[in-house]
RNA sequence: GGUGCCAUCGCCAAGUGGUAAGGCCGCAGCCUGCAAAGCUGCUAUCCCCAGUUCAAAUCUGGGUGGCACCUCCA
């Protein structure tokens, strides 16, 4: 498999440290709040990454960590008269089931940072011990950027002299104005932690690299682990002050690749708070399947930044629903597992930094090719076997046609109207065996008026959402 | 201001030196009582200019136009 390196930016030849074995870690969501697009997509491609990583045949262990030590979290549970926990339980539980309804699987650990204080403080430690953090006046720990001399060679970022000075002045507690904080005082009663510093709260990108010790590292490795993933934004500062932390405070570096997804953005505009246009994941999966925006959002490659709209999203929708049909097509025919050709190249395509456009070229040709041959008259027998062995392929490959495929047609219409439309397919059948076809044609545009479509077949008529 | 990314058919989107994948939309046809679905066929020389090369969408330089990060952020 080949994965674009965002730090040698470049694409590499992926070769885990330990033979047959790969260790992931992604960052997680800080729980303060719904899960919007951005998280789903983050999620849903190093959910794909760590599909076509065990379809090589690795054994894989994917970590993605909880945040539940920040500010905001305290806010906002001040805001609502709540405990911390409350808050942290509500929405890590709330951004469980999103995923699940986007078809993500759990990752194998999931730590945070409430249960990894020991890791945190160790690391603290080290980095303290080896002079590469500092106590200020007021109780915080710094991490001592000048003491780091690979410090920016992650981002290739340029210090800015100017900028530097003026900050310098501004907070004359920190030794350099890129130094951050590993341990923040709080001395105003809320929410803080006993540690070995003083009461206070850790910072946030401390708490990566403590889990990534604490749970990953492989014994005395050149690094860490091998891919860390997570948003494109990530890069800057918090993966640069994660990968300084593990490089001072441990024998080796943080990770082998780094992998950065590209951003959502919702009609050609940055989701965010101010501009007031987050699209939270709750609200897109009351109008849409789960299914639906799982394969919109993998759609598009995975370090290009996304524009989420209806449209785009409807016209991949009608992609998705090709799987179905075909699905529908061959519905109750038991399969056996088989290896195709197809099979191979699909995921030959997925091993080049998961190119998904070719992925869905290919899923597209193999579909038109089936129909074509079905279309035929014939047994097809071998074709039908292989077919579904295919779309069982591309089920745990890639989490496309998971569903029974009526069930999916059928997304978002209430019981009352199904009954109903069941009983106009009845009366329409009638009236086309009468070949009263002005009364079926009728009927019909009755029940387009509910919102479906219809399709005759030789195993009767079906009826699909439009 | 600093750093970096991007610009391919009406729309979405691969391809990164060897002569433009795929999908949506559209048009024509097959199938159908008519439809729908499915199938077949048709539709771009790759933002502009200059250069390197036998050969460039792909490399280099210069424009123009988008975007991101530099502060919490997936």
């Amino acid at each position: 498999m080949t994965l674009f390196d965002s730090v040698q930016k470049t694409k590499r030849l992926f070769i885990p440290l330990q033979e047959g074995k790969v260790s992931l870690y992604v960052c997680g969501p800080t729980v303060y709040d719904d899960a919007h697009l951005g998280h789903a997509k983050s999620a849903l491609v190093f959910d794909l990454l760590t599909k076509v990583l065990k379809a090589d045949g690795y054994d894989v262990t994917y970590a993605r960590n909880i945040t539940d030590i920040d500010d905001k979290i305290i806010l906002k549970a001040q805001e609502q008269k709540k405990s911390i926990q409350e808050i942290t339980d509500f929405y890590t539980d709330a951004f469980h089931k999103e995923m699940q309804a986007i078809g993500v699987s759990r990752p194998d650990i999931e730590p945070k940072a409430t249960e990894s204080l020991d890791a945190i403080y160790q690391l603290i430690q080290s980095l303290i011990d080896s002079q590469h953090a500092y106590k200020t006046l007021e109780g915080d720990v710094y991490f001592d950027t000048s003491s780091d001399s690979a410090y920016l060679s992650l981002s290739k970022r340029v210090q800015d002299e100017d900028d530097k000075l003026q900050r310098v002045e501004s907070s004359s507690n920190k030794k350099n104005s890129a130094d951050f904080a590993l341990w923040k005082s709080v001395k105003d009663g809320s929410v803080t932690f006993e540690s070995p510093f003083g009461s206070g709260r850790p910072g946030w990108h401390v708490e990566c690299s403590a889990m990534i010790e604490k749970h990953m590292a492989c014994g005395n490795k050149k690094y860490a682990l091998d891919i860390h993933g997570g948003g494109a934004d990530l890069l800057f500062p918090h993966h640069e002050n994660e990968a300084a932390q593990t490089r001072c405070a441990t024998n080796h570096d943080l990770a082998n690749y780094w992998m950065h997804n590209g951003f959502v953005n919702i009609d050609g505009q940055k989701m965010s708070k101010s501009l007031g246009n987050s699209f939270f994941l709750k609200d897109a999966l009351k109008v849409y399947d789960g299914e639906v925006l799982r394969f919109y959002l993998l759609s598009t490659h995975y370090r290009s930044n996304f524009n989420f709209n209806e449209e785009d999203l409807l016209s991949s929708k009608k992609r998705l629903d090709k799987i179905y049909r075909l699905k529908k097509r061959l519905f109750g025919l038991s399969h056996e597992e088989k290896t195709t050709p197809f099979q191979d190249e699909l995921l030959k395509a997925l091993n080049d930094d998961l190119n998904i456009s070719s992925s869905l070229a290919l899923i597209d040709e193999m579909l038109s090719k089936a129909n074509e041959i079905l279309d035929t008259t014939g047994k097809h027998k071998e074709l039908k076997r292989d077919t579904l062995s295919n779309l069982a392929y591309i089920e745990k490959l890639l989490g496309f046609g998971v569903k029974n495929p009526f069930e999916y047609f059928q997304f978002g219409v209430d019981e009352d109207t199904k009954t109903k439309i069941a009983e106009l397919i009845l009366q329409r059948d009638e009236a086309k065996k009468a070949k009263d076809f002005a009364l079926s044609d009728k009927i019909r545009d009755e029940i387009l008026a509910c919102g479906v479509n219809i399709m005759d077949t030789p195993q009767g008529t079906f009826w699909e959402k439009v």
